[in-house]
DNA sequence: TTGTAAGCGTTATCAT
DNA sequence: ATGATAACGCTTACAA
């Protein structure tokens, strides 16, 4: 009986042998080491290759105490917003040697604390978060902070001070343009339908707004204002309540493009005209907002450059990783948004 | 001086030094290994959580042979059915103990080969994959089928016979319930943009769309039928030249909604009337799909239920991972489609 | 129920 | 330029 050892795949040690040299030496050739001949590093490759020999990444990482995997958590991808910033984080992220671990809360914090502990354990190199409308506590991130691993709040970012890396939009700025704008067009009956409170940018495009209003001089009725997850559900709900007493708005600020896309349908399904009867500025500018009939004027928060600074940010803090200048963090960096207009307003 | 070693987190054999018993009692108190007593199981757990210990899943992979971690390439996250699809699939694979590490190949084949050897290497339990527009050589993924690694094709599966697993929607049937509303609605110059038929589905969509029109006998002119990538952009370059003879199209079968909500945008700008002049069919059932005005009819593909066939036939196949039965891979699994009725037919 | 010891595959360190 | 060796942290026969 031979003694065929069930060896199931070859490893550096199996193409030593093969070529008659250490292990050591394979690695580095395979490394591409500057301190290695040509020739034997043509030699190695080439027996790699033949042999099908295939990179351990998980002995790598253990030796080398780093993934090369950067976790993110975002509430959902199905979010436009989401959608354009993962897709740029991952192609710059890839570009530089790092995979991207795309996690989704679902917005519930449970879920969101389960995936921080699993990426934690999963030791990734990094930790990229915009968080559930809900999450009001983030002690769940506190491990990564205390392991000098590099953390970056995104988008919807906490409410309260944290040694992390934020980076958010300029939600004040979209809640103040939506207000300027629809004031400027004329509307003296505002109301205003937003997400939780306990959210970030919830929190900040209603201090916008609330400060235009009162910059104007327009007053601002509690029973105009709604807060409660963004669905077209919920909007319908809140539309009907809003248009159901003799005083009835003239202006509508969404602080999402599904809520404005809601209210359009209410309108043309109660046979309000827009604008002239109803003006609707939205938040995001989601692509269903140019398409729909009319095309809804919506704030724009450019996703992509968003994911450039969280990119930029994360190389250079992977960098230093032994270097942890606190200088960096501190301050939120905040990116520029922009009013877009189209027929609603 | 004091030699402090620069100790950079505990592992389990500290652990273990703390409560002067051997780390393999670590290892198995905290795995809830069945032969350990409650006593030393709770004070190893306490211990640990008191220590800040965190489990390494770098150590633990290489030796289990296993990453937990199971690799998914899709084209593109921005395509509604994927973020539907890979939602749904990643909850699932959540719930079984699984992570899902999510890769865009932007519909580049040679994107895709790069993740592909990426994903071998970081020794993925298994990896699904729905192929970009162009992929018609698969050697690319060769390794996981030779190591045994289970791999599902969804969706955009090979268009030639492969060892793998096969889950696809039904799109003959869906290019024919397509073909036939048309006719039923009354169309006889019936006009259709595909995407490129490197592609499966959009062979299968020709497919049962043709077969469909030559049972009505309604003729078909090369001059009406385009393959392109279904963009916005040419979408409008083929309805261009569509719509600029003196014989026009009545009807148009557009393989995506994309293409559709095009046509749409397209017939409102030259004043063609829909459903009256031109009758179109969208396929996907984007969201979109259904807010825009006229809503458009389209071919629903239910994507959550193709993520639990995928899940299933995943947990199943990594699960029996020593007993690769051939029997189930064979034959490809499809799934139903239905076709959804409205305004533009 | 617990301990001992070997090994997963790679790479950094030190030596040659 | 190359080799020998140890170690990364965990798990699992095998022993006790």
């Amino acid at each position: 009986m031979t003694p065929k050892k069930p060896k199931s795949e070859n490893s550096i040690v199996d193409i030593a042998k093969a070529l008659g040299i250490s292990p050591a030496t394979v690695s580095r050739a395979l490394n591409n080491n500057l301190r290695i001949s040509e020739a034997t590093r043509a030699r190695v490759k080439e027996m790699a290759k033949e042999m099908g020999y295939r990179h351990n990444s998980m002995a790598s990482s253990l030796r080398n105490r780093r993934s090369n995997i950067i976790g993110l958590i975002v509430p959902r991808i199905s979010m436009y917003f989401h959608v354009f910033f993962i897709t740029s984080l991952q192609r710059q992220l890839q570009a530089a040697g790092y995979n991207l671990m795309i996690c989704q809360s679902n917005d519930s914090v449970s879920v969101e604390k389960e995936l921080a502990n699993t990426l934690y354990s999963a030791r990734v190199d990094a930790l990229v978060v915009s968080l559930t409308l809900y999450t009001e506590n983030i002690a769940h991130f506190d491990g990564f902070l205390r392991q000098g691993i590099p953390l970056v709040f995104y988008d919807r970012v906490p409410t309260r001070r944290t040694e992390a890396y934020v980076i958010k939009g300029d939600d004040y700025r979209g809640g103040l343009l939506a207000g300027n704008h629809l004031i400027q067009a004329g509307c003296q009956r505002i109301a205003y339908i937003s997400g939780p409170l306990s959210c970030s940018i919830y929190q900040e495009r209603t201090r916008g707004f609330v400060d235009s209003l009162a910059k104007h001089h327009i007053p601002l009725r509690q029973e105009w204002i709604y807060y409660h997850e963004l669905t077209a559900e919920n909007a319908w709900d809140s539309l009907r309540k809003l248009f159901e007493g003799d005083i009835i708005p003239d202006g509508l600020f969404a602080a999402n493009d599904t809520t404005a896309i809601a209210a359009v349908a209410f309108a043309r399904e109660r046979g309000i005209a827009i604008p002239d009867e109803l003006k609707i500025v939205g938040y995001s500018n989601d692509p269903r907002a140019a398409i729909i009939t009319p095309a809804i004027t919506s704030i724009e928060q450019y996703p992509n450059d968003m994911a450039d600074k969280v990119a930029e940010t994360l190389i250079n803090a992977l960098q230093h990783r032994h270097t942890p200048s606190p200088n960096t963090i501190g301050e939120p960096l905040i990116c520029p948004v922009d009013l877009v207009r189209r027929m609603t307003t």
